[in-house]
DNA sequence: TGTACATCAGTGAACGCGCGTTCACTGATGTAC
DNA sequence: TGTACATCAGTGAACGCGCGTTCACTGATGTAC
């Protein structure tokens, strides 16, 4: 079929499109993403793109998405491809080395949010992929039991549903009270991804964002210095 | 001198003009910041605010560096106001509080930075005050030691002039190795204050941002379990 | 292989909008004698 | 207390700009016979 070209073109032009988007949104900020201005710099004028998105709107939503998406996927892979004493390791370089090398991608979906902006629901389910990986990546840690569905071995299978996460957690947490100090039960399972997660982030959004600049460390070393905390439980 | 009364109202519509910019923040973020639209909630046209401040910019500048001042006063005074034993605690609370309580400010400090938007060097002077009372609160704990100028009894004296932080974290940092686990060297009572500072922002800014929304725990919780691992020199 | 028709990509003009900023000007408020 | 002058606050018109989005239209590319 000829129409299958014609399917490829639109493709490709519309990633061509998010990708003039992405240099936009580092050079500006969200803000500063235009549709007039990424049909400009593709050659072609404004209402052309119109023909790829239905919006601006659905444009950012595909840039957001495909950032969760994609942020998501090369952590899930990185852990997969990890020796098992090293998956704890190889999440947090991964989540790191992905958000050092595309600050802004990283922002966009965890920085500060776009005002007014409602992230469809979709997203949310995505998110919760990467939450997963970590879920599992902390298993792995030692005295962690493996109870938890889609088997530690091989996380983030990329066909699997995602599981509720949100209830999961909720029972979990209520079950076993917040992060109570007994020895790995689920909650402290939970506890663990959790400030695994924020404490990842903690570092990371600071650095991506500069605010390390010019205080003479290297955020790296500080990086390795909370993930070894992370391991050693505390 | 009548002249103080008009240098009275100057301040006060300034004042009314920052706090205008806020709710303009709170609404539609940085980008929604409008010269035209403050003046025109304020009862007056656009042009008129250029008596106030010389563009959007000096305001802008105006915001944050208040935003950061208010913050490392609120911080230096519950520690100062704690019991001794306390200091840490208080210090972790007062950053938190004062970020729920406004949350938009927070992210114009620590969240995603303007875009094309180059802070003044004041700005990072004022910041250092912060880093300073962390760092004094982190001597409180356990074993650290007090040689730290300015002691920590009274953390955080509003005329005194901020130290070289930047170069006197260096200095300790390359001196005693990055975080040698050593008792309470200088270079780990540093590794501490940027680990609290690190540590405190990653569950404070995903909270702010709205991140665990929905997940089902209380986020206050994580806080103080953050905490407390802070404490315990995690 | 050729022709008739449908689908799609892209253009150019136009819409209303709000932005930051400048400029010349009017009144009001202050100061000095 | 009254008058002459200087300073300041605020207005209204105008500048150029870029934005997202719509609309009618032209060519090109595909499909069906």
């Amino acid at each position: 079929m000829a129409t299958a070209r014609r399917e490829r073109y639109r493709k490709q032009t519309r990633e061509e499109a998010k990708a003039v988007a992405l240099t936009q949104l580092a050079e500006a900020g969200t803000a500063g993403i235009s549709v007039n201005a990424i049909a400009k710099a593709m050659g072609m004028t404004g209402p052309a793109l119109y023909r790829y998105f239905t919006g601006r709107d659905e444009l950012l939503t595909e840039l957001i998405t495909d950032a969760y998406r994609d942020l998501a996927e090369a952590t899930a892979q990185a852990v997969a491809e990890a020796a098992p004493a090293d998956r704890f390791r190889a999440l947090a370089h991964a989540i790191r080395d992905w958000a050092k090398e595309q600050p802004d991608r990283y922002l966009l979906i965890y920085g500060t949010p776009v005002p007014s902006y409602q992230a469809p629901p979709e997203t949310t389910e995505i998110a919760a992929r990467l939450m997963r990986t970590i879920l599992d990546a902390c298993a792995t840690l030692d005295g962690a039991h493996a109870e938890q569905p889609g088997e530690p071995g091989e996380p983030g299978e990329p066909g699997e549903p995602v599981t509720d996460l949100e209830a999961e957690l909720a029972r979990h947490l209520e079950g076993a009270g917040p992060w109570a100090p007994g020895p790995t039960s689920d909650g402290e399972l939970k506890g663990r991804a959790l400030r695994t997660w924020t404490r990842l982030h903690g570092v990371i959004s600071l650095d991506v964002q500069g605010q390390f600049r010019g205080m003479g460390f290297d955020p790296s070393v500080l990086f390795e210095a909370e993930v070894e905390a992370l391991i050693r439980g505390a």
